[in-house]
DNA sequence: AGATCTATAGTCGATATCGACTAGACGAGA
DNA sequence: TCTCGTCTAGTCGATATCGACTATAGATCT
């Protein structure tokens, strides 16, 4: 990741828009993706902002315009955005858009290791996904809701919008899954259960009955 | 993240579950990873996996077993899991099973950012995408499937199915994302065209002014 | 008046992570 | 036989990244 683009933290991309707009100290880059809930889609932290704000500066693509001291506050600086740096926004842009990437999640992680623990401990676990991603489904398509009520237009929800569908997608696959587990119609349930012999004389109603273990 | 787990980089899920199912050295688990596929769900590098090595023996979640050298080769460790590996290991993968956590995308971050380009090229980018999305999408399906012909059972190929949905359901989206601004449906057109004054000429408030771009 | 809480505005040290590089073994072709 | 490419099996140095910590100002409670 370090070498294609010579500062790739999608924060520095959420950095170099905010001062697409106009000059900001650090500090008020954070409140304003607070206020405008870019939080949610790019992974905000002080530390991370401020490494990634010299990195920039090193690259040329921000530069500092002043720097001010109120009382014995720490100092601020106001940085802004270069030529260079309004190119290496736009083109980054274009490229997070046309572009699909791959992404490795922590779920497709656990997938593939699902056979290790025992069917039955695996379907009640998914069934507690299949909760959790019902509440959280909810929760995000009433904020959506709610935002646009409130007179947000729809081009400034848009990548709420993307996550909650891809939710919606997993959710519903999930339960899927959870099914085809339970009823024993998923393809390899003779191997998986080969895989856990310990569990084998018991019968299939006790399996992951509670929590034990 | 990082701190809950004190060693939290997925390839060393991969580690544990590898070694859960025997001894092995590092490159053999690299082999093994590839042979299976799982490289396609967890990001697998050598650097990362020597030093993930190194912290899980620290952590005294895995341990060296013997040392081999062959000829003049580098010498091979062969690793095995421990009781507390083997715990943490289970746990972790419990953890991931059971409980959506967020993730933060590189397309959420583009599309947050989507306003800094106007309508007419963030639409035509969406296009690209959604060309290369069919072609991805495509040629998922045809490997799941041909896996599934060789008689690979779907208790093996679920991480691959997750990807897929994942990648329909953004495909499907990002279609009708594209259709809204190319029609002008999208909620917010208006404030997103005046964002891009320079465009404004080819625009239907402009239309009749005659004014030169 | 003093104590406590919260918002402001960061710094620092420890790890994590990655790309680039090294280097021998071995088979295929010229 | 020489050389080229590929497989095996890693090492290394430079950044990136994060959690924990610091410190002041102003507001609120008591």
């Amino acid at each position: 990741m370090a070498s294609k683009r010579k500062v790739s933290n999608p924060l520095a991309l959420a950095v170099m828009a905010l001062l697409f707009e106009r000059p900001m100290h650090p500090y008020e880059m954070v409140s304003t993706m607070r206020e405008r809930g870019k939080h949610e889609s790019v992974r905000l932290r002080y530390s991370s902002l401020y490494s990634i704000v010299e990195a920039l500066e090193r690259e040329a693509l921000i530069l500092p315009l002043e720097t001010r001291r109120e009382g014995r506050r720490p100092e601020r600086t106001v940085y802004g955005l270069t030529e260079a740096g309004r190119a290496e926004f736009l083109g980054w842009l274009r490229e997070l858009l046309g572009e699909p990437v791959k992404e490795y999640t922590q779920f497709a992680a656990g997938l593939s290791f699902m056979p290790a623990l025992p069917p039955a401990e695996a379907a009640t676990l998914l069934e507690e996904r299949v909760r959790m991603l019902e509440e959280e489904v909810g929760g995000m398509r009433s904020r959506v809701e709610a935002a646009a009520e409130q007179g947000l237009p729809r081009l400034f929800l848009v990548e709420a919008e993307h996550e909650l569908v891809l939710r919606e997608a997993e959710l519903t696959w999930v339960r899927e899954l959870v099914r085809a587990i339970r009823d024993g119609t998923l393809g390899g349930m003779l191997e998986w259960r080969s895989f856990h012999p310990e569990l084998e004389a018991m019968d299939v109603e006790q399996q992951g009955k509670g929590g034990d273990v």
